[in-house]
DNA sequence: GTGGTCTAGACCACG
DNA sequence: GTGGTCTAGACCACC
């Protein structure tokens, strides 16, 4: 499991390891059911206080990624609900987005188009 | 020139000014060339310490929106350059969620539709 | 660490301790990776507000000489990077000098000159 | 006589003012003897105060490239002497430079051969 | 512990 | 009048 964590970066860690959990469910690397390293583990393994790493992990259980089992440790919610959060995340992105497109003065077309030159 | 700060937020306060004055510029509520107010009669108006408003005007001076002319203060910068800016940001913006689409299986298709049904 | 703030100076407090610790680095008694005593640490040695020290190490990052670790402060950046910035410095001002020489009505031999009688 | 100030420039219009004229003169756009225009003029024409424009005459008077006669207004010192001042002005530059480069640990013939890349 | 932000009030250079 | 700098002291998020 490669995660990179940038240390002088502005973004705190805990919300960095979130989006590279994040980022390998959606690869797929990380299955569903499949369960995460243990808080301790993985924060010695990235080199960070295993506060951190608890945080990430509240945090991605709010967000509904994963569920935590005091005995199991924590384990990656089934794919669908993912799929589900995921799609609300990019949604609400995209309206941030558009708001910011319109003001700009910018049509349908015109975002279109940048959409085009991109994907 | 209608300024909203929300002292509560976890957004500071000079990020949440540089949005606002960006937001009015867009808007067009300031136009290119207008002065800014003074760095300390903005601070009175809004009740925060000039600190903090000079904070903002230099972010802004470095991303291009305002200069800082010695003889009387803060104005914006020609327009054009500035719809640049912020055309590039919608761009890089659009970059990320295109990535973040991409990774959930989504085709073009589906992602204009997700545009149609909110712009 | 010994750092000379000259308190009478017409040079900002916080452009003085930055030249200061550019000096160290690059007499290398600051070492690549090495860490910088943390903002109050320095503040309270020196007998500066610590806002002043925070300003000083923000320039030195944004110029690249050193880079803000979330879990321990300030470091070094590797030397490489930072012998390439003095060049660079070395070398546009060369470049401003050259131009007033050639002002000057000077060759290159005068120059050659110049510099035998100072080195 | 073709003089440009950038008002969004960090540096002070007094000191920017004080270059732009030194430039003219050592380039001869403005030869010894000849006079300067008034204060008031300068200040007029340049869009700045009046308070400015004697500031810098009393710099450039100070430094030696002009003299003030209160009848006739500012005048340019004859040549000899200006051309020493200006020698003067790239020798105490080199000698920081000389320092600058030192420290990095170039020697004598790197310091040549930067300045050949250049001259 | 660390850095980041903010305040209230001060002094200064510039114009 | 303007912005720039600095202080002393406070609160907060992150680790």
């Amino acid at each position: 499991m490669i995660i990179e964590i940038d240390f002088s970066s502005d973004i705190p860690i805990y919300i960095q390891l979130r989006n590279e959990i994040v980022r390998l469910i959606v690869l797929g690397e990380i299955n569903a059911s499949d369960s995460l390293p243990s808080v301790r583990r993985l924060a010695n393994d990235l080199n960070i206080n295993h506060m951190t790493v608890a945080k990430t992990y509240r945090l991605l259980k709010e967000e509904g990624f994963i569920e935590i089992d005091r005995r199991i440790g924590a384990k990656v919610t089934d794919k669908g609900g993912i799929r589900e959060i995921l799609l609300q995340d990019v949604g609400s992105d995209l309206d941030v987005l558009i708001v910011k497109a319109k003001n700009l003065g910018m049509d349908k077309k015109n975002f279109y188009e940048m959409i085009d030159e991109r994907w």
